[in-house]
DNA sequence: CTGAAAGCGCTAACAA
DNA sequence: TTGTTAGCGCTTTCAG
């Protein structure tokens, strides 16, 4: 019977293996650390010891006497959304590259539980916490995202915008976007390049500075051509399948006029055709479509979606490099990460 | 100037609050703790310093002193897998309702990597950790997770297999599966039921206890009609649509005989669907397909997929709940959920 | 090479 | 109501 619960299996402490190896806690401390010099007959026994009590150091002591493993946070709407999931992917692949360890947080959408997570961040000492995915470009949402930045820099820790609006100059941010205007111009002038003329835009939220990127793009690409789009043609939903369902359904039964859609994402996209399918229409014969993201998916569905790249895992990457190659003094960075257009078999020429 | 870095904004301590605010460190700490009594004078002191320095106590030291954010942590083979983020997603929610703080890490299949991480956990002092996702039930597997599954109770946590195969009898694990057999019994026996009797099986890998169970199913709902299934057309590949894709078109390249595939997931079925479609067969005019798993974009395939409901984020719900409601004398768990036959579009009966 | 002691940031038992 | 003193589990001077 020893003091402590020594075979039991609990918890032992590097005391209790001190005492088990006759040593003292701070020669067992030396041997688990590696570096120092430590006799070899020592280190068996301790080694032994730490064998026979299947001991682990407690890493929150550890961290609290200034030798834990660095975390890193990220917080996203929903993991189920294949975009989010991507770039959690890239966020978490990085991180344990790094070797961090990683904490995760669905906000479903609550700004208040998306304030208190990173308010816990911030005492856990997480060395950055990355916001991942569009949202509303409010007054509001920068001044929400503004305290979280200054709060987070006042700890030493950082704040990362990963596909998300950025906030004024003077923010200690990092933001990581991708270009959301350039590829809907690219894409939509691949359509009009079809001899497309009347282009359905299945758009976003309104206030969704991602939804409203691509949609400036869908304009530009006209513009360029000196074609001036009818804004009958421009609808507005979310970016669910179901928006893209109700939408396109809607179309049809008004009876609008068009030969192509484009629609804001690939997952608007997949509703869409659905409701193509139901009206008995066929893609590209009839009507061609168009997505925006290449998940996964876009490729499984039939016809395969042509649709605009984003290199959301790349993204996720980045966001954690940048955010802890930095020091006290690198400048805020923000990075515009390209896009392309992915030709597939969705869109057509006009009359072919 | 102070001593420390109090406006500077770096990490304050609870001593550099108590000093401007004159109190002691402990009268922090009750201020802070909410229960203990306080004058209203004092708190108001003490709030006004906190603001201040915008202090946030390091969560790390209150750990150490017991009273930290018990934390939880889940691994996966990859985030990105549509029924992984829905396990996740499960996993993520019931963990923060329960007011846990949640670790992720993705072993992109790496076995080294996995124990790595587990180890890692149980220095966290992680209340459990969550293996997500099948795997091959070899007994290397077994003495490996057994292994993890001892060291993790033997430091006061407990490993829950949600989805995964089980150990023997004696293992500190709680185990969450559900249903693989029944679910691929009653489609196949829907299937059948409509007819067909010559049923193509795209397996997964042969040991792996999921693509097991649902080859079972299969068989067995054959045999329940007194059916014996040629062995022809029991095809063997991965979860992937790559496999699915493969798989189908050597098939029908050899000019298998068969009015009906069932995939071993939804994404093999998606990489069958492309390959039927290539060879201008009809779904389900042509040939009947099925899937497994029930993931969001069976639906969004044309036409809709007919497939096996899988709870999933029920299954990641679940396991926190129950990892974390035990005490020391809580018998193991093992829970089976069930699942069900989603009817869609992608199932016709023979010869319409 | 090894041990004693101090310290990391916080809480809690004990006095006052 | 408040301050003092231990103590959580670990690392790291500082002396031998």
């Amino acid at each position: 019977m020893t003091r402590k619960s020594e075979d039991a299996g609990g918890r032992s402490t590097i005391r209790d293996v001190a005492a088990r190896a006759g040593v003292s806690a701070s020669t067992v401390s030396r041997v688990l650390g590696g570096e120092y010099p430590v006799s070899s007959a020592t280190r068996t026994r301790v080694m032994r010891a730490v064998r026979d009590l299947d001991y682990v150091a407690d890493a929150r002591a550890k961290a609290v006497a200034g030798v834990g493993t660095p975390t890193l946070a990220f917080v996203l709407e929903d993991i189920t959304g294949p975009s989010f999931a991507l770039m959690a992917h890239g966020v978490e692949r990085e991180a344990t590259r790094l070797g961090h360890l990683c904490l995760v947080c669905s906000t479903e959408g609550d700004v208040e539980h998306e304030l208190e997570f990173v308010e816990m961040m911030r005492a856990q000492r997480a060395a950055a916490v990355i916001l991942v995915g569009g949202a509303a470009d409010t007054a509001e949402y920068r001044a929400r995202t503004r305290r979280m930045a200054d709060s987070l820099a006042s700890a030493g820790s950082r704040l990362v915008l990963c596909g998300r609006p950025t906030l004024g100059a003077g923010a200690p941010v990092t933001v990581i976007e991708y270009d959301n205007e350039g590829g809907a111009f690219a894409l939509v002038a691949h359509i009009l390049a079809q001899g497309h003329r009347r282009v359905l835009f299945l758009g976003g939220k309104a206030d969704h500075t991602t939804a409203q990127g691509r949609e400036r793009g869908y304009l530009a690409a006209h513009r360029a051509r000196g074609l001036d789009p009818d804004p009958a043609l421009l609808l507005h939903g979310d970016f669910t399948r179901d928006s893209g369902h109700r939408l396109m359904r809607g179309a049809l039964k008004n009876g609008l006029d068009f030969t192509a859609v484009v629609a804001a994402t690939d997952m608007v996209a997949a509703g869409a055709l659905t409701a193509l399918h139901e009206a008995g229409l066929e893609v590209p014969g009839d009507v061609s479509l168009a997505g925006y993201d290449d998940i996964p998916f876009a490729r499984d569905l039939h016809p395969a979606l042509t649709t605009v790249h984003v290199p959301y895992e790349e993204l996720g990457r980045l966001a954690v490099r940048t955010a802890l190659g930095r020091t006290p003094e690198t400048p805020d960075e923000h990075l515009l990460l390209g896009t392309h257009v992915v030709v597939r078999d969705s869109v057509g020429a006009t009359g072919s």
